[in-house]
DNA sequence: AATGAATGAGAGTTCATTCAT
DNA sequence: TATGAATGAACTCTCATTCAT
């Protein structure tokens, strides 16, 4: 996978070039990216570029790896800090809208990915679902939410999460950017706490 | 808006255009088809395009907005059957999957404006998300539904639908294609009406 | 086989494309000739090599078949005009020296084609040879010529044929350019005589 | 000239950049051969290679000469072991052709030289014709051979041994490949033998 | 209303060469 | 003596758009 740092001069210049890019993108999307467009943003020499990746293709790829990769630890560390598993999961989807504010390409490039690479567009979505379908059966097994299909759960909060983040942090018509307000994550988790039959009683026992 | 049609041959020539942009972008999406590409599935020469469309991006808003004019419509006339309002909903949402399906440009070219027109974009999902406002207000008016904030549980829903699409409508790798199975639309109904607190007891009530 | 002429402009075109790349050919060999050289010799914009073409390569290949046929044409009609099989072959030789005086692209760009299309550099050089065959065996037949292999022959033939073009007509240091003198077409054709056993005896025939 | 070697070490590693060029060479041409392929192939740094030479060009033409010292040798070397001028005229053929099988780089790189550097291309042909002529010339002086012009015949024996070259050592379609199979040896050198007019009677005198 | 030949800006990519280490 | 990161010019090729017919 791509060539050629080992020496601390060229890790350097590898990070800057990875840097600018989420940078490029995020403004611009993958098309209107250009190569020379990211290694003037880095400031390096256009024949730099292929030094350190293959082509703008692989740098792209790896960029979603990459920032796939952070979204989940950052998701990680926001719920480990909580006592309860509601505060959790709160914290979860706080830590998902700050990561989504800081780094805006996650969102935008992963989504222009549908025809750029459509491997790394899934294996983005499956991994962070993955998370969720472990902790919805984890919740099960300790009885906190209802026995719904863990699957079609994840996908939901995950749609959840991402509708919720465009709206809310990335668009910055009227009111409010860069930030969930907290009465829209107070309502958001009502709502999922709701489906999610929190209280272990399955929706068709609630009458009972 | 564009120049040319006005004999009933000229609104032929532009329906076959549109048609073939939808299909030509659903497959290769924006930024991949060529205009050419268009004029050579339509059957007409390249330099008709520009008798009906100032340029490819005007083509592509006009798609976006007959596209959502469309998915808006079929949503509406599937409910529209339905004689309770939890059918009303599920059937809501198996006609927009119907229509993910026998248009997937819908889908991916929304995506895709992000950056090619992100006004588009905007103005699709703000369209069908006031439609949901709309529904959940007057489900609320007549005490069916918890008293979650309209708009939040609405791009919510939003969400889910769009996710779900994209997981079993969309993808073709492995389990089902092309539909969304039964089982699944069922889960996900079960999942949005916990979310809404279906019987209208709010979420903070429960326990009282 | 490339693409769009159809009219009589763009007929036209793709001669003056065909022409201007024979010129640049020669002058720059394939690898320096840059198809921006050559659209601005054709006088047309760049883009428009590619409404002819499919790349350089195949420009490359097609011209390559071109000169092939019209040397084979040029060096026929030559013959022709003789009335005796010593005169047709001198008459041959003659018209493939003045062929290359005129296309010097011929000789410099099919040597070249060693790398860039090895398919064509031998398609070229076997089917001059299949001439020459055709040529020695009717000879034999005639019992004009001795009884040498026909093909090892041949392919003699065909490299005294390019050295010497090369040497004479090519070279420009020295004595002489653009032609091959009498008295060199004189010894060679001496030389070629003795060679095919001229007068029917086969060499280890001589003392007999 | 270049600069650095002096010491052992560095005369050994301007041997292995030497032979790693002529390996590469063969293999890619002079166009498509990089001055890296060229390092990594010789197993030292890139910029190692401009101790040694000046650049691509000043290599390759170092190695056309070095290739033409060599084959020149051969061809010496196989025709000193020779007891007749006849045998030795077929043992130094047989050397080239041994060398060109060996050392393909000098025929392949040899035509590209062509449009790269063309001193070079004169300089090879040139300095293995006159050691023809020179041959030619004696083998007159004893009676041998006919009164042909030893220039001609001496480029016309040139452009056989490469076109038979060319044609048997580096071709590997159909039948047999690098060896000149020992038929057409024996057939090419009775066409020589009876081009030179073997037997010192000049061809005008034959029927004298 | 319809055509398609023509354009040129701009894309991704390669590579001989330099130079600080 | 040796290195390899860095460069930027140059390449082939694509495409939205124009316009004479």
């Amino acid at each position: 996978m791509s060539a050629a740092p080992r020496t601390a001069r060229g890790e350097k210049t590898r990070r800057r070039l990875l840097e600018a890019a989420e940078d490029v993108f995020a403004e611009l999307g993958y098309t209107e990216a250009s190569v020379s467009r990211i290694t003037d943003r880095a400031g390096v020499g256009q024949g730099t570029f292929y030094l350190y990746f293959d082509s703008k293709l692989q740098l792209f790829e790896e960029l979603v790896e990459d920032l796939n990769r952070r979204v989940r630890q950052a998701m990680s560390e926001g719920a480990a800090s909580a006592t309860t598993r509601l505060e959790a999961e709160r914290a979860g989807f706080a830590a998902f809208f700050r990561f989504t504010a800081e780094h805006p390409a996650l969102y935008r490039v992963v989504r222009e990915a549908e025809f750029v690479s459509p491997g790394s567009l899934r294996l983005h979505y499956t991994r962070i679902v993955e998370g969720y379908i472990d902790g919805l059966r984890q919740a099960q097994q300790d009885g906190d939410i209802g026995d719904i299909d863990p699957t079609v759960a994840a996908w939901a909060l995950m749609g959840i999460g991402e509708m919720i983040g465009m709206r809310w942090v990335l668009w910055d018509d009227g009111e409010g950017t860069g930030a969930v307000p907290d009465h829209v994550l107070d309502e958001m988790m009502r709502f999922i706490g709701g489906a999610l039959g929190r209280g272990a009683r399955r929706s068709d026992e609630e009458d009972s």
